[in-house]
DNA sequence: TCATTAAATTGTT
DNA sequence: AACAATTTAATGA
């Protein structure tokens, strides 16, 4: 349970080895928002992220924590937990590939308010709060991605509330599902999501076994494939309104 | 590259 | 929660 080796400002540096490393331009066109990116943009951006493997249970942020670094999910899976300071956890969302996270504070320079957590060993990358805000300054390509990304998260938030309701297991497990496949938030998923149902049980808050019947439910619906650690969707649009009228 | 072994994940009780 | 079956990853010839 100790923070990842993004250098804070004030002491990670010095604590961690440098456990991060710069990227290649290869890995950087992988980057969902990197491609709108100009020459000078690209070279500043390659400059500045880092990239970070965390073991599974690391905490990539924490609340309170204040802000350096706006984090994108490379490979693996987040868990990202919207707790209260003192209370109860109120939502955990599932971060996969392709994510990007922590617009909103990076914007208003507020401390960070979510806990976000490996749930399996992960790369994840980050850039600095300053060039988040040069690029914001200066690329349209950017503004339109983070644009996105607010409103997209948005209507995931509402819909996240909504499953919290929702009594069917497999209903519950369809729209969690449908959720992580969202293609604007998470390019990098495709039409393979790599999770396991261990942890797909856990973002849920349903047992292994209780997923793996409405998994199997799902398969039958034709909704999805069940892989060896993974799910691969057939119908997304089928997938989200699972549980509603057709 | 292939065969063997260990580890991870799944399906079932 | 425990178990067996299956799939993947790691290892070494």
């Amino acid at each position: 349970m100790s923070d990842v080796g993004f250098p804070s400002a004030s002491r990670a540096a010095t604590v961690v080895p440098a456990r991060s490393r710069s990227v290649a331009a290869a890995e950087l066109a992988g980057i969902p928002w990197a491609s709108g990116l100009d020459a000078v943009e690209r070279e500043r951006v390659q400059a500045d992220m880092r990239v970070v493997q965390v073991q599974a249970g690391e905490l990539v942020c924490r609340v309170g924590r204040p802000v350096t670094y706006w984090f994108g999910v490379i490979d693996g899976l987040l868990k990202m937990s919207n707790d209260s300071a003192v209370g109860m956890p109120i939502t955990f969302t599932g971060v996969p590939p392709g994510g990007w996270f922590g617009e909103g504070t990076v914007l208003k320079m507020e401390p960070y308010r979510y806990n976000i957590q490996a749930l399996r060993k992960s790369l994840v990358g980050g850039i600095t709060a300053q060039t988040f805000h040069w690029l914001l300054d200066r690329s349209i390509g950017f503004n339109r991605f983070v644009m996105m990304q607010l409103n997209e998260r948005l209507g995931q938030f509402i819909a996240a509330r909504e499953i919290d309701r929702l009594t069917d297991p497999d209903a519950r497990v369809a729209r969690s599902l449908a959720a992580l496949f969202n293609p604007v938030l998470y390019p990098g998923v495709g039409h393979l999501l790599r999770i396991t149902q261990q942890e797909l049980g856990y973002l849920v808050g349903l047992s292994r076994q209780r997923v793996n019947e409405a998994l199997q439910a799902l398969q039958t619906a034709a909704v999805i494939r069940v892989e060896y650690g993974g799910v691969r969707v057939l119908d997304l649009e089928a997938l989200r309104r699972y549980g509603r009228g057709a």
